[in-house]
RNA sequence: CCGAGGGUAGCUCAGCGGUUAGAGCCGGGGACUCAUAAUCCCUUGGUCGUGGGUUCGAUCCCCACCCCUCGGACCA
């Protein structure tokens, strides 16, 4: 009895096109990939469809920057993002981009009828503007001096020093980080979505099983208030599409991105905006989107909000995964953990890493790690040890001594063989519920298996006295090896396909687990994959230590990268000399408890005396690190009064902030108290 | 501080009211030699975060506490 074909139509989130993928990125698109790959071998319709999210703010400004319109450069974006998921066979039905003419269509539609529904209001708001620069400044565009702690160069939406958020206007001596030019403030009229109206009808979908348990735990803390109204208009001049009928309003690009799905699927179809919503509201279609949680608000609430308010139906699921974090931190330029999806490929195998990101995910939205001496043990002990090694010991015998032909299998493998077959559903099971992890894991049991059966049927003995059963055994050897490859196939198709080749058999699909290949010449065996090596793995992260431009910044959706900071003003000597900078040895230092980022340090300045200084560097180092090294400080800054004490100087650091501080040091033979001219 | 998720062998995790708590990897000892890539057998290792409670019985349920991770009002 075979059950009714399903008809699904599933998304990765569009990445945001100002950035190289990278394999925090890949997390995403290799577990939709598996998933879709499963449901077809299963039979299903599917359509995979992804783009770049093209529009907002840092990519024209990014654009500018280079000299090019943005037309052209988020046009040669997609063309490496493209090439990037080609690289981990990554395979859309169509990769498009939601700067495009059915997107645009598409969002008017939304639009229009937002709009006639009465779910779209206006208001007045305040924001920065830069004056040279003639736009209007996202929060992160805008860097000032913290209205809490007063600690300078902070961005317009919170503090990295204290951790307080605050708007961008309530900044000391603001500065916009494009130009450096003081920015006006500037009221202008915004549009927005009411999300209220959606209350009910949201409430009931997450109650409904958009998504698990644990994400709807904490979407439904979101229920607590009144929903707020969020803002789709920017300003121009923006990278975007015009609002129909306003002068100079543009759609916020997080407004045409999930439209960007329909758009995907317009252009799939070959048809317009009439066309793809005619396939959405086919009554069997069911909607996936794979989304990483930190974009969980736009598609449980906004998008759904404005399916709603445009009378097509919500998604059926959103699968929330959790982000990367590499060796179990946070990936990071730094530590040359950011690894573009290119320069892995460069270096490593990428059936490696989709067979790994598999070991690891589930439907849970727990982040992920990747440990790289995990990654080599799971690779080379499960992938290549127990995996291809099944094949790799049966093909070659089978070939050099009886002909390439396979026999009956013998009756010695049947319960083996039953065991494999059995496991079917099991694994199906835990394929269709995203727990990938669950499936390697019976995979794994079942190469032991017949691992086992091989080495007690030792045909490689059998066949100098007995060439029949081992061609029996053999047989049965590679059928295992055989399903093996099916039930793998949604995770390594690469390798499956190899496989495929060497036993000489058409493409497998999930009805063949149940059927055999008796009586049959197989192809010379050809290698599947190889082992990874630990310098292999060195050398790429090596690359990463001199290629800073391979790390390019993460293209999250909607969260806007700094630029450059700009270069500050031209000072005198005069002035430079006024910031009197000194040696200072580290005596004693103690994370403060009850803040994420403040350090309290006791510095030896030799002749000046001992000073604290309150240092937000608490993420980035320990008290063990900091005791007994030199540091440079500033000596004469004003003392300021904070909540845990006064600090009396400041520490020289580079970097963003958070992890990533760097304290300036000084040659050893510097001593506490000297002045750095 | 508030909220969510989690703390089970060196590592990665499974188990989630019921016989002496499991797997894989790593470590140790054998065997084998078909495997460009090895495997098989044996084996060391755990008061299941801590303290209470419910129960005939708790890793699993309840309470408190500790620790880790991730979120937290205008970026949404």
């Amino acid at each position: 009895m075979a059950a009714a074909k399903r008809n699904i139509l599933v998304t990765s989130a569009l990445p945001y096109a100002n950035g190289a993928i990278h394999i925090g990125h890949l997390v995403e698109y290799i577990q939709t990939d598996i998933w879709v790959r499963f449901q077809r071998l299963m039979g299903n319709r599917v359509l995979y469809l992804c783009g770049d999210d093209a529009h907002g703010t840092p990519i024209m400004l990014r654009a500018r920057s280079e000299g090019v319109a943005p037309e052209q450069f988020i046009a040669r974006m997609n063309q490496e993002h493209r090439e990037d998921f080609a690289r981990f066979g990554v395979k859309f039905d169509c990769y498009y981009s939601t700067h495009s003419p059915e997107n645009e269509a598409l969002c008017y539609l939304f639009y229009e009828r937002l709009k006639a529904g009465g779910h779209i209001v206006h208001r007045d708001i305040e924001q920065f503007f830069d004056p040279v620069e003639n736009i209007f400044l996202p929060d992160r565009f805008i860097r000032g001096q913290c209205p809490n702690c007063k600690a300078p160069d902070q961005y317009g939406d919170s503090c990295e020093v204290c951790g307080k958020h605050y708007s961008p206007t309530d900044l000391i001596n603001p500065k916009s980080a494009v130009s450096g030019a003081v920015p006006e403030r500037r009221s202008s009229r915004h549009f927005f979505l009411h999300l209220e109206d959606f209350r009910d009808q949201l409430l009931e979908l997450i109650r409904g099983g958009l998504v698990d348990s644990a994400v709807a735990n904490k979407l439904e803390e979101w229920f607590g208030k009144e929903l707020k109204d969020w803002d789709i208009s920017r300003d121009a001049p923006f990278f975007g599409f015009p609002i129909p009928g306003e002068a100079n309003k543009y759609f916020y690009n997080w407004l045409d991105a999930p439209i960007g799905y329909l758009a995907a699927l317009a252009k799939n179809l070959g048809g317009g905006a009439a066309d793809a919503e005619e396939y959405w509201k086919l009554d069997d279609l069911e909607v996936y989107h794979f989304i990483g949680k930190d974009i969980i608000y736009f598609h449980a609430l906004f998008w759904p909000a404005m399916l709603i308010g445009a009378g097509l139906k919500p998604p059926t699921k959103l699968c929330v995964h959790g982000h990367l974090t590499i060796n179990g931190e946070k990936m990071s330029k730094s530590r040359g953990t950011f690894i573009n999806a290119a320069q892995y490929a460069r270096h490593l195998d990428t059936q490696w890493l989709r067979y790994y990101f598999a070991t690891r995910l589930s439907a849970s939205p727990a982040d992920i790690d990747l440990s790289f001496e995990d990654f080599c043990n799971r690779v080379n002990s499960e992938l290549v040890g127990k995996l291809a090694n099944l094949i790799s010991r049966a093909a070659p015998i089978l070939t050099r001594l009886l002909d390439g032909r396979t026999g009956i299998v013998t009756v010695d493998a049947l319960p083996v063989l039953n065991e494999f077959r059995n496991a079917e559903s099991q694994i199906a099971m835990d394929y269709d519920q995203r727990n990938f992890a669950a499936v390697t894991r019976r995979i794994c049991a079942l190469a032991d298996k017949a691992n086992k059966f091989v080495e007690e049927q030792a045909p490689w003995s059998l066949v100098k006295t007995d060439e029949e059963a081992a061609r029996g055994v053999l047989t049965a050897a590679l059928e295992c090896g055989r399903i093996l490859m099916i039930y793998l196939k949604p995770i390594v198709p690469e390798m499956a396909a190899h496989v495929e080749k060497c036993l000489n058999i058409r493409p497998q699909t999930w009805r063949d687990i149940q059927n055999s290949m008796e009586s049959h010449v197989i192809n010379p065996f050809e290698h599947l994959t190889g082992r990874v090596e630990e310098r292999k793995i060195q050398a790429m992260l090596e690359e990463n230590k001199t290629d800073t431009t391979a790390a390019a910044a993460p293209g999250v959706p909607a969260t806007p990268t700094a630029t450059e900071e700009p270069l500050a003003p031209e000072c005198s000597i005069e002035q430079f000399s006024a910031v009197d900078l000194r040696v200072g040895r580290v005596i004693h230092a103690e994370a403060i408890e009850a803040t994420d980022k403040l350090m309290k340090v006791e510095i030896d300045a030799g002749p000046l005396g001992k000073r604290t200084v309150l240092a937000g560097i608490k993420k980035a180092c320990t008290p063990e690190e900091l005791t007994g090294r030199l540091v440079i400080f500033c000596a004469n800054l004003a003392p300021r009064k904070m909540k845990f004490g006064t600090s009396e100087g400041m520490i020289l650091a580079s970097g963003p902030g958070g992890k990533d501080v760097f304290l300036l040091s000084v040659d050893q033979r510097a001593t506490p108290g000297q002045r750095v001219h």
